[in-house]
DNA sequence: TAAGATTGGTTTCAAATGTAACCACTGCCG
DNA sequence: CGGCAGTGGTTACATTTGAAACCAATCTTA
């Protein structure tokens, strides 16, 4: 499917790494590096506020997230709504079935599948995460200016496309 | 990849035709979230180029990246400057001696202290390691304009302070 | 100057996460 | 049918990570 791009990729980049001086990084400037520190800072806080009430880590959060707007998902479904793996979902549905929050039954028409919903319980719960998590959302959002979402919603966008790529095609190889 | 298989196409629809509710969580249009994604993408794509080749976990290279800017730093140094925690920074501190990618020697007015630097060899990989650092940054932002660029930054800066003040009073108390 | 409080740093233990192997079922092709 | 490749999902194991306990040296203060 990629194959025949890559060494396209690699020659870009390695026509970069000539021009680029030995000179030294600025973690502090560094993209990825501040985009990690962000990310863990605000993960972290919306995780406590929600994983301390309801007893829910992130990954069992998000398929709750989904199956909230989204009934009738099979794992697999959500593997492909989320973007986390086979054993993630495995064992955040393991958490919500533990909890009550889910329901899960057999597809008659394929007995390998099992089809996840909310609970009642579960629905109460996602219907009191969902403004808590949006307060969060709205609290630094509100740090920015409508212009500004704009433009980081579109950077965003274009940012995770190309590191997409990266992940297809095997950057340095 | 697959075979266009009509009954999963079905399920699909199904599950998607359901109403949206009005006040459900677009998990994929949700900072945090996105953030979180993101990162994750760029810093694995990244941590797999230099660790692979060099025996390096991201911590470690943080620590290797700090020490080259700045010689003769604690751990607690490092900690103040890499926003990672005390453990964190022993861990990559061992593996970095274990390396012999940095030196470490007793600080004689205060006993507790171990000043590290970089080793040669630490040197040498640490110039080796930047341009490649550098040059996924530059592939990254190579996908923004320059007005983009400096917006993304201004935004950043704004959202880590105002998480950052999170982190510091507790939100939502 | 001795007791407690603090600081630098490591170790220990539990929880979270990733990888690979694995079972059960389905679908396909002879 | 019968075998075998592919899929849905879980389990097992190894590694990473975080929290808290811990040791040793230093600072404080009475």
């Amino acid at each position: 499917m990629t194959t025949d791009n890559t060494t396209k990729v690699d020659r870009e980049i390695n026509a970069n790494l000539e021009a680029v001086r030995p000179d030294d990084l600025r973690l502090e400037k560094f993209l990825p590096y501040r985009l990690s520190v962000l990310s863990n800072r605000v993960s972290n806080a919306i995780a406590q506020a929600y994983g301390a009430r309801f007893d829910l880590t992130i990954p069992a959060w998000r398929v709750m997230a989904i199956l909230g707007r989204f009934p009738n998902l099979s794992a697999a479904d959500l593997v492909e709504q989320t973007a986390m793996d086979k054993v993630a979902i495995s064992r955040a549905v393991s958490i919500l079935l533990k909890n009550d929050y889910i329901t899960r039954s057999e597809d008659l028409a394929d007995r390998r599948r099992q089809v996840l919903n909310l609970s009642e319980l579960g629905r109460d719960v996602y219907e009191r995460i969902v403004p808590l998590a949006q307060q969060y959302e709205n609290d630094l959002m509100g740090s920015l200016s409508d212009e500004e979402r704009k433009q980081l919603d579109s950077i965003i966008e274009k940012l995770m496309s190309r590191a997409q790529d990266w992940a297809n095609r095997g950057l340095m190889d």
